[in-house]
DNA sequence: TTTTAAATTGACCACCTGGTCACTGTTGGA
DNA sequence: TCCAACAGTGACCAGGTGGTCAATTTAAAA
C-alpha cells in the first residue's frame, strides 16, 4: 500500500512559514465549515496567497481536503494508542476514565481538528466515499471493543456480557459527550461546552458509574450464571 | 404564545394537490440536503411551479424550512407521547424497549422527517438560533429523564441512580441507534442501516440488558447503599 | 549578464445560489 | 362586457462557487 500524496512537490518544497500558514489556513477553514460549504477564496485569502498558487499545491478541493483530513486522523490514531498504551494495566474502569479524559484533552489541545473528526463522523460531509465513512466508524468500535475484551480476560467484566452491544454503547457515550464538550448545540444541560478538567471528570465519574453498576434497582436481577 | 406562521394565505388555499406536491417536494430536498445545501431551484424543479409561485408561498428560504420543520417537530413530538402513554404501565426495561422499537418505527414510516430530524439535531444545520437548537436537545432528554424517574419512584431503578447521567447515556445510545438505520455511514458493523423488526429487536435487547445489569463482573461492587 | 526554468498571479470561465419584479394569465363580481 | 384583484411566470440580479491559464515575477544556472 504506496501512501497517496495529495500535495504536489512544489508544496514541499515552500518555504515552513508559508506552508504552514496554508496548513493553517485550510484546517481552520474546513474546521468551521466542513467539506462542501468550505471555500476555496477563504483558503487564499486567509492564507494570504492567490487562488492560482492553491491550486498548483493541491489539484483539488478534494485533494485540499484529503491532506487535511489524513494529518487529523494521524493525530486521532496516535494519541488513541497512546491511551490505549498508557493504560494496559489499569482496571476496565479506570481505563474507561482515563479514555474518556484523554479525549476531552485531545479537543482542548486540538479543538480544529476535532471538530474535523467529529464533523466528518457524523455527518459524511466528505469527498469520501461511504465505504472509508464506514471504515472510520469501525476501527473507532474497533478500538473500544478491544478495550472491552481486555476487560473481560481480566475479569474486570462479565464473562457473558455481549461485546457488541456493549461496545456500541460506549462508543455512543464517549462520542456524544467528547462532542459536547465542542459543539455548543450538542450540549443539552450538562454545560460542557469547552468545559476542562473538575467539570468533565465529575460527569466521566458517573458515568462510568453506570456503567459499572447498571440501571437495576432489583439486585437479583444482577445475579445470574 | 401566537403560532407563527411561515406560509402565507396563498399557499393555504392553493388546491390540496397542489400544496401537497409543494410540501413533498420540500421535504424531500431538506431531508436530502439539509438547511444549506438545500437548493429552492431543485424545490421548484421538482414540484413543477414557477419560482416566484414559491416565493409567494414563503417569503425566504427559511421560511420554508420553518414551516416543514414544524411538521417534522410535531409528528416526533406525537409519536414520543404516544409511546409514553401507551406504556406508563410497563416495567423501566420493557419500556426502554419499547421506546427504541417506536423509534425503529417511526424511522421506517417517516424516513424523510426522521432524516431532517436527525441532521438538525446532529449538525445544527438549520437557520435557527443556537438557542434553539439546544432547546430541541434539552426537550429530547427531558424525555428519557421523566422515564427514568418514572422507574426510580416505582423502585425499577435504583434509589442512588444518577439522573443526569444515565439519562445522558441512554439519550445517546437511543439516539445513534436510531440514526445508525437511518445513516449508512453512521452503522458501524451492526447491519441496521435499513433494518426493521427482527434484527433491530435483537440488538434493543441486548443493549437493554447491558443497561439493567451494568458491565461489572464483580458482583460485590454492584451491592452498595 | 544572459538564459532558462519554475513559481506566482489574478482576471476570467461556466455554473450555481436565494431572491425580485414587471409582466401575463385567470377569475369572479357589477 | 368590463374591470379589478389576485395567481403565476421566468428573465434577471448580485454575489458566490471550484477551477484555469496566459502573463508576469523570481531564482538559479550558464
Amino acid at each position: 500500500m504506496t501512501a497517496k500524496r495529495f500535495e504536489t512537490r512544489t508544496f514541499v518544497q515552500l518555504p515552513e512559514k508559508k506552508r504552514a500558514r496554508i496548513i493553517s489556513a485550510s484546517i481552520g477553514e474546513f474546521s468551521e465549515h466542513g467539506f462542501e460549504a468550505a471555500s476555496m477564496n477563504r483558503v487564499v485569502e486567509t492564507a494570504r496567497i492567490s487562488k492560482g498558487a492553491l491550486f498548483k499545491y493541491f489539484q483539488t478541493k478534494s485533494g485540499l481536503f484529503n491532506f487535511v483530513y489524513d494529518i487529523t486522523l494521524n493525530q486521532v490514531k496516535q494519541y488513541l494508542r497512546e491511551v490505549r498504551d498508557k493504560t494496559t494495566n489499569d482496571d476496565f474502569f479506570v481505563r474507561l476514565e482515563k479514555i474518556m479524559a484523554a479525549g476531552v484533552r485531545f479537543i482542548w489541545e486540538h479543538p480544529r481538528l476535532a471538530r474535523i473528526y467529529f464533523h466528518i463522523l457524523h455527518t459524511g460531509d466528505s469527498p469520501h466515499s461511504t465505504a472509508i465513512l464506514q471504515k472510520l466508524h469501525a476501527e473507532s468500535l474497533k478500538f473500544i471493543r478491544s478495550i472491552i475484551e481486555d476487560g473481560i480476560e481480566r475479569g474486570d467484566l462479565r464473562a457473558d456480557l455481549d461485546v457488541d452491544a456493549t461496545g456500541f454503547m460506549v462508543e455512543s457515550t464517549i462520542n456524544r459527550f467528547l462532542q459536547a464538550h465542542q459543539l455548543e448545540i450538542l450540549d443539552p444541560s450538562l454545560e460542557l461546552f469547552n468545559a476542562r478538567d473538575e467539570k468533565s471528570i465529575l460527569w466521566i465519574r458517573k458515568m462510568v458509574d453506570v456503567f459499572q453498576r447498571g440501571l437495576s434497582g432489583d439486585l437479583e436481577s444482577n445475579q445470574r450464571e
